[in-house]
DNA sequence: TCGGCATGCGACCGCGCAGTCATATGACCG
DNA sequence: CGGTCATATGACTGCGCGGTCGCATGCCGA
């Protein structure tokens, strides 16, 4: 955790501080990421920063377990479980699209987070974000067998893996295949991130839906 | 490219450090991975390696695209293209899993290659990779719609890249939840790799592929 | 025997890093 | 005013890195 410090930081300041290190966890792994050049971009002396934080993995936890999420909840809002199971799904998978491009430096920063030769308390902290992310698609689905949407033969564990693999990785690749660019580049080019709206994402969110709901198989005609 | 130097180096000396280079380049990033390291496991001289290589990107450059290639092929031999679609998709996809197992120390090499941070010809390198394999999933699926296997309102870029998000993340993911290890363990523990073993991978890919054929949907039932 | 050439080798250079520490500053209190 | 305490600061340490360089070694043909 921060020091108290951090907390009494007059709030220019701590916002500064945390928009490099956003930016630098963003930019390249956390072994790679330089306490040195966050400070620096933020006018902010190394000795300084030892004020607020006990060293760069406090700094770096804190990122990803208090303000990430804090600013991804502000972002989704909450998702209305009443609605009809494939629109729900549709509409969370639109809504990570959209995250996509509204927030590509948080979106750059999770998926640098996800470095597998990272240490193992790194690993860890993308282990239990990932995890609950596939609870939450756990139950989701798990309301769509309920309610008749879905199979009952269905193995839960396996579709909430295989459908977070499919709304993260697999949606992620095919927008910015859409986009013909990389994180990297939609991160610097707002016009790139014009070229994904709502519509698009939309139709996107639909194809990719009615493949989970569906299946390749030519029975579907 | 290597010099000829390397090609002309005692078979002992060259598999050192190839089997070093690649332990290296397992357990970090590119950027992370260090060349001091790998002489000094393989007990040859810093100075000597830059008879070898030009630098460290020559060296990584020809165990992606050439060494580490060859020994997946070698490993996977080819598909039976004539075969019933969804015969062979499982197929790939239980050999798939076989390669994750049986050549932990290459799988580990391939995802600390996806580090979308990494400098630009790194992520060149490793996106001609997952273009290729895309490509492969593509060539296999256009083949089944033509067959009449699948449906033929399928966009066959999207379907494409999705399967390639669920029989790559999306399997390794299971794979390790299954094994309730990390793919860092899987490498170090042998006994950890016979847990998965011919009948669990081949119950593993039907249940994967029947999800991708026939959806999530309840109409299924 | 000798000379030249491919190769082996490890000390060395300059760099940037994480983290530390001694000192400086300035607000508040009695 | 003097003293105390939270905070600011940047020079510094020790480290490992990628890459270089100059010398050592040993093989081969003349």
């Amino acid at each position: 955790m921060p020091k108290d410090t951090f907390f009494r930081l007059p709030a220019e300041r701590r916002d500064r501080l945390v928009r490099e290190a956003i930016r630098e966890f963003a930019d390249r792994t956390y072994a790679e990421a330089s306490l040195s050049q966050i400070a620096r971009r933020a006018s902010i002396p190394k000795g300084s920063f030892y004020q607020y934080f006990e060293d760069k993995l406090d700094l770096y936890r804190w990122l990803l377990t208090d303000e990430v999420p804090r600013r991804k909840r502000a972002f989704l809002g909450d998702v209305d479980a009443d609605a009809d199971f494939w629109r729900v799904l549709e509409t969370v998978v639109e809504r990570g699209m959209a995250f996509l491009v509204e927030h590509p430096e948080l979106a750059r920063l999770a998926a640098a987070a996800a470095d597998p030769t990272a240490i193992a308390e790194v690993r860890g902290l993308h282990r239990s974000i990932c995890d609950a992310g596939i609870a939450e698609i756990g139950a989701l689905l798990d309301r769509g067998q309920k309610t008749g949407a879905l199979s009952k033969s269905l193995d839960l564990a396996l579709s909430a893996r295989l459908v977070n693999a499919i709304i993260g990785r697999g949606l992620t690749d095919i927008v910015l295949h859409e986009l013909g660019a990389e994180l990297h580049e939609v991160l610097a080019s707002e016009a790139l991130r014009k070229k994904l709206g709502p519509k698009r994402r939309a139709r996107l969110a639909a194809q990719a839906v009615a493949l989970i709901r569906g299946g390749l198989d030519s029975s579907a005609d």
